[in-house]
Order: C-alpha cells, then structure tokens, then sequence
DNA sequence: CCTTGAACCTGGGCGC
DNA sequence: TGCGCCCAGGTTCAAG
C-alpha cells in the first residue's frame, strides 16, 4: 500500500518510540516475509541502539549504533504499530479491533529506555515485504537503491532531468511515472493523481513531453510541479490510509478523502468546467483512473 | 533495449 | 452462511 507519503508518516509517527532507544531483542516470527531473512538478523540488531530513522523511497531506514542500517520496505500491506506496556495500553475495543491480525505479526522490536520497555509491531498480511541489513557507506550501492531516481520532494526533482529520462520513449506516461529509476517512491495512487491535476493522459507518450532538442514543454514542468505538491499534500495529511494500512498510533489517515481520481470511477471530474466522468483502465496489469475529457 | 504478464500472499467485497 | 470470483498500495522475473 505505502507509497512515498504513507512511509513518510510512518516514520515520523515510529521516531518518538524508536529514536534513542535500545532494542532489548528483535523478534522473528517466521523465517521470511517476501525474502528469507538474512543470516543472523535477529541477532546482528539485538541490543543494539536506534540513532535515527530514516526514509529513501519506500523504504524505511533503522539507523543503528554500529553504523548498519536496518532496510525496511512495506509492501502492498506492510504496517508498524506501538504497543506501550500493559499499563498504559489502549482501551478493550482498540485490542479487539486488531486481536484478529496478530498471526500476522511477523517482526517485533522489543524496546527500551527513552521511557519505558516498549513493543514496535510489523504487521504484513500479504507478506510483500522484505528487510535487509547493510552497513551504512554501503547503502546508496544496494541493489534497492543502486538505480533509484530522485526523491519527488524538495528541488530534488527537476523538469530538466525528466526531459532527459522521457526523451523519445513511447512509454505511456502512467507506466513511466511509476518506475522507480526515474522518480522514487510514487506509486499507483499518486501517479494517477498527479497526472489529473497536471491534466495529462496516463496513456500519453512519455516523450511527448519533450522538444526536439530535449528541452522539457511546458506541460512537463507542469507535471514536475504537480507530483511535489500532491506528494507534499500527502505528508501533510499524515499519508493516505486505505484498508489494512494503519498509522503507527492506530488511527487512519484521511488522505483519501481527497482523492480526486483515484478509486472513483463513474464520478464526476472535479476539474472545474470540464464536465467529464472519471475512467477506470487497465495498464501494465494495473488500475488507472482519469477523466479523458480534460487530461490529454 | 522494450513492454506485458505472471508471480508472490491474504483478505475484503460482491454476486449468487 | 458460504462459495467462487475479482480486486488491492509493490517489486521482480520470465517471456515475447
């Protein structure tokens, strides 16, 4: 589930109980999740110290105090939660509102210090998730993030340099968007999202977006402008929440409500003016909502 | 090189 | 109540 906005949320709702403390002991539930674990992982963060957690992409980052970084990548439907001790636990109906997915809790993070000894809960239903560990100088050389693009947040993301990637591709510009060499960390909701408010076609040639001489059009610079500030809309709202994603403090998210194209075929295009219906196709194997009547 | 499709896995929703 | 089918945020392979 977890595109850029929700790990980002996840992360910044996971640092109060994580920064700091001291992992008592890392607990494996089963062998795997996507991947087998790798050797000794229980072993190599136990007792260790979280200095810091951070994002790249998808992924989330434990920093460790032996200079190793714990990779975390969520899935379709990966999600962390915070269980304080008994004492200070929830009320009866939050226990019995998650009681049914505790056989999917496959990682615990058994904490301590910074406050009292605490649990950090990975829950995964599906089980697309995976982690790594991996010392940190050698990160950015990890096959997850060797051939990662920029992050779509800040001025790190430029038209200049989608010009380059898009030139002469053919490539649809839903497909194109949603691969993480040119831009890390969009996936399907946001995607669709930041095509309508560019009003651009999802099926659209990714190279149409680009002069002759390879200089971006305007309409990419559009598109540029529009993915930062759907993503950036998105952390402020605390990242999207739908289904089995829940926000470390056991709430849900309201992004969603936002949505314009996303998940709302049949309804009308909130384009002022426009008048049009949005679409569901499918592309590449996967759903893509628009309104053909104003994204061209 | 490119693009598509299947695979990984469980659960929710819907039609019957 | 239940069965069968379709669908779901992502990534990686294999095949054409």
């Amino acid at each position: 589930m977890p595109e850029l906005p929700e790990v980002e949320t996840v992360k910044r709702g996971l640092a109060p109980a994580m920064e700091g403390a001291r992992v008592a002991r890392l607990e494996l539930r089963r062998r795997d999740l996507r991947f087998p674990f790798p050797d000794a992982l229980a072993d190599r963060v136990s007792g260790r110290t979280i200095v810091g957690l951070g994002r790249r992409a998808k992924y989330l980052l434990v920093d460790l105090d032996d200079g190793n970084t714990l990779i975390s990548h969520l899935g379709m439907s990966g999600s962390f939660r915070i269980e304080e001790d008994a004492a200070s636990a929830m009320p009866g109906e939050f226990h019995h509102a998650r009681s049914k997915d505790e056989k999917h809790d496959h990682v615990i993070f058994h904490l301590e210090g910074g406050g009292g000894p605490r649990r950090v809960v990975y829950n995964d239903p599906r089980r697309f998730g995976f982690m790594d560990i991996v010392g940190r100088a050698d990160l950015a050389a990890h096959p997850f993030f060797r051939d990662l693009g920029p992050e779509p947040t800040g001025n790190e993301l430029g038209a200049t340099y989608l010009a380059e990637r898009f030139r002469d591709k053919a490539q649809p510009l839903k497909s194109a968007l949603l691969d993480q060499k040119n831009i890390a960390g969009l996936g399907n909701i946001y995607v669709c999202e930041a095509l309508w408010r560019s009003h651009l076609s999802p099926i659209r040639a990714a190279g149409t977006l680009v002069t002759p001489g390879g200089k971006p059009k305007e309409k990419l610079s559009l598109l540029v402008a529009s993915i930062r500030d759907v993503i950036a809309d998105a952390i402020a709202a605390g990242g999207s929440s739908l289904r089995d994603h829940i926000q470390t403090d056991g709430s849900l998210g309201y992004f969603q409500h936002s949505f314009s194209v996303y998940d709302r075929e049949g309804q009308a295009c909130g384009t002022p003016g426009c008048g049009g219906t949005v679409a569901r196709i499918v592309q590449a194997g996967r759903s893509t909502f628009y309104c053909a009547a104003c994204q061209k």
